[in-house]
RNA sequence: CUGCCCGUAGCUCAAUCGGAUAGAGCACCAGCCUUCUAAGCUGGGGGUUACAGGUUCGAUUCCUGUCGGGCAGGCCA
């Protein structure tokens, strides 16, 4: 349909100029209904071209614009804007449209199947996963739902740093659990993890517990003098944890990759290499540096420390270099944005393996801080402390769905307050709520028609003369254009806007007619329109992984 | 000191890559259930979009500066 308008649009204006190409010419959806289903301000842009008033030109394109049976009224608005009114066959076709897709209604095919790969979450098997990384989980799973959506082969993966010096650190303050030395003990490591999990492990580590982790079996030995064996324990006992986490907050993942393999397999050793090769390397106080400052850096970094361990971006370049191997055009990286500076470092060393891989790949979202308010004060998440607002306790407080889409209803870019007491006390009419309830009235309507809803088809012009009935059809319509743009903009909040409007428009339908009425063409309609509702409510829900209940 | 992100109603946040009267929720006030789920609807109050300039038909959005908050700038991750 925006297609078709622009076709007609630029064959109109043609007419007037040659001096627009297509591209130029922007549909927009007007908020207000008083201004139709869909606006154009093309002849505000072309009133310093034709030199002549914004209204004037409007009438120039819209004497010229062909009949169709698409819209009933075009008219100038405004400073010049031209406003397009959707026809009783186009609410028809629209209806029955949404009815025939039904589960793949407002998915698209531009992916072409092409591959996509997407990291998230990717926490440290240090500690619980907390609050900031169900942020990273609630917009990176629904940023990958967005890309299956639109048509993409999408792989989801995370990273875990199961290598360096905090894995030490881990170790450390797990043994000395295992010796009986607490956090406030003077012996216990200056630097180590205070958290009670760490207590945990180490008594599960005692009593020689077993683990399962990634389809392997990991045995504890018991042994406090044996590291190697505290290292494997404790990592496994956490990456337990975190899985059973992201299992209930409804987030999988296709590929789990470990840093220890980078360095077994030798890709660090490759990436150095190649880097020294191609000359981006120098040796500086004892230390092997990357002159990252050729590729946009505003100062070099080191690379191997004067003590022989890499720093901790050197297996990130050789990580995305598999990426990049494994043959992902397009990578999307979800992470918080304390990591925001080793973005440049990433691709710097990526440039530097002269692989021509593209200086802006791979791509970034990074979502800011998260506040986190409990009793009236600001919680301050410290794993070293083990002061923690876990995310566990986040889904058994709040509820997975009602996390979720408090997590990802947000642009990432802005930092966020979560008010754990609030979230609590607003549990029940939290927004998520408002539309899952608009999807179960819609249920309980469909349930009471006793109709076969699979049947459900409008095949004459219908009558929708209610604002209400415009306003819903007009939004169901909308639906396809924010996939695209959410996808586009990596941006899932743009779905949770659009479902809290369209619940908004259900509602408010709902109270102004009634659905089940004598007149057996009006009722079919008007289910139809409902029904049609329903899906979109149930396809949008399904991109931000949260359920959509029959009855509430 | 330098770089990146942000600053919008009392509070938490939106605003379709420059558009029309800046919108929701919470909170506050007044109405609506003998009829399909009142977890709902309808109406009302509440704003100099941090501040000052600039660009143009038009700025919350783009540019410059100031103030304020967050995060980075470790041979930590």
């Amino acid at each position: 349909m925006k297609d078709h308008l622009t076709d007609l649009l630029f064959n109109a204006v043609k007419q007037l100029t040659d001096e627009l190409d297509q591209n130029q010419i922007v549909i927009e959806r007007p908020k207000l209904i008083e201004h139709g289903d869909f606006s154009t301000n093309i002849a505000l842009v072309l009133s310093k071209i034709l030199k002549k008033t914004p209204r004037d030109i409007a009438q120039l394109i819209l004497d010229k614009l062909p009949e169709t049976t698409h819209f009933d009224k075009i008219e100038i608005a405004g400073a010049g804007f031209l406003n397009f009114f959707l026809s009783p066959f186009s609410h028809q076709a629209i209806i029955n449209q949404v009815i025939e897709e039904k589960d793949n209604y407002g998915g698209n095919k531009k992916g072409k199947s092409r591959k996509v790969q997407i990291e998230f979450v990717s926490a440290n098997p240090t500690g619980p996963l907390h609050v900031g990384h169900g942020r990273g989980a609630a917009i990176g799973d629904s940023i990958a739902r967005l890309f299956e959506f639109s048509g993409w082969s999408v792989t989801r993966e995370f990273y875990y740093n199961d290598a360096g010096a905090q894995i030490d650190n881990l170790m450390h303050s797990v043994k000395a659990h295992c010796l009986n030395i607490k956090p406030d003990h003077k012996d216990f490591p200056e630097n180590g993890y205070r958290g009670s999990y760490i207590a945990d492990i180490a008594k599960d580590y005692l009593a020689k517990t077993s683990i399962q982790c990634a389809g392997h079996k990991i045995q504890a030995s018991g042994d406090i003098n044996d590291e190697d064996s505290i290292r494997i324990f404790s990592i496994a006992y956490l990456r337990n944890e975190q899985d059973k986490d992201l299992e209930a907050f409804q987030t999988t993942f296709n590929v789990y990759t470990l840093e220890s393999d980078l360095y077994k397999n030798h890709q660090v050793d490759f990436v150095v290499n190649t880097l020294i090769k191609e000359g981006h390397t120098y040796e500086k106080d004892g230390a092997l540096w990357l002159r990252t400052t050729d590729f946009g850096d505003d100062k070099d970094r080191v690379m191997k420390k004067s003590d022989g361990d890499f720093t901790y971006f050197v297996p990130d370049v050789a990580y995305h270099l598999d990426k990049w191997t494994r043959g992902f055009i397009k990578v999307i990286n979800e992470q918080g944005a304390d990591h925001h500076s080793t973005i440049s470092r990433v691709r710097a060393g990526l440039q530097g393996l002269n692989k021509n891989i593209p200086k802006d790949w791979p791509e970034y979202v990074l979502h800011q801080m998260i506040t986190v308010m409990k009793n009236g004060a600001e919680v301050k998440i410290s794993k070293r402390a083990g002061s923690y607002v876990t995310l566990k306790d986040l889904i058994d407080e709040v509820g997975c769905d009602a996390t979720r889409y408090f997590l990802a209803a947000r642009r990432a870019d802005s930092q966020l307050i979560f008010d754990i007491d609030l979230a609590k006390s607003q549990s029940n009419d939290n927004p998520v709520y408002y539309i899952q309830y608009a999807h179960a009235r819609i249920e309980g309507v469909l349930n009471q028609w006793k109709g076969d809803r699979n049947k459900l088809w409008i095949d004459t012009m219908p009558s929708f003369e209610t604002q209400a009935e415009k306003k819903l059809i007009k939004r169901i319509s909308e639906f396809p254009e924010v996939v695209i743009l959410a996808t586009d903009e990596l941006a899932p909040h743009q779905i949770t806007n659009f479902l809290k409007d369209c619940a908004a428009d259900l509602h408010s339908y709902y109270n102004d007619s009634k659905f089940l009425v004598d007149d057996e063409l009006t009722k079919i309609t008007r289910l139809a329109l409902i029904y049609a509702t329903q899906c979109v409510i149930k396809n949008g829900l399904a991109l931000l992984g949260i359920t959509a209940p029959k009855k509430m």
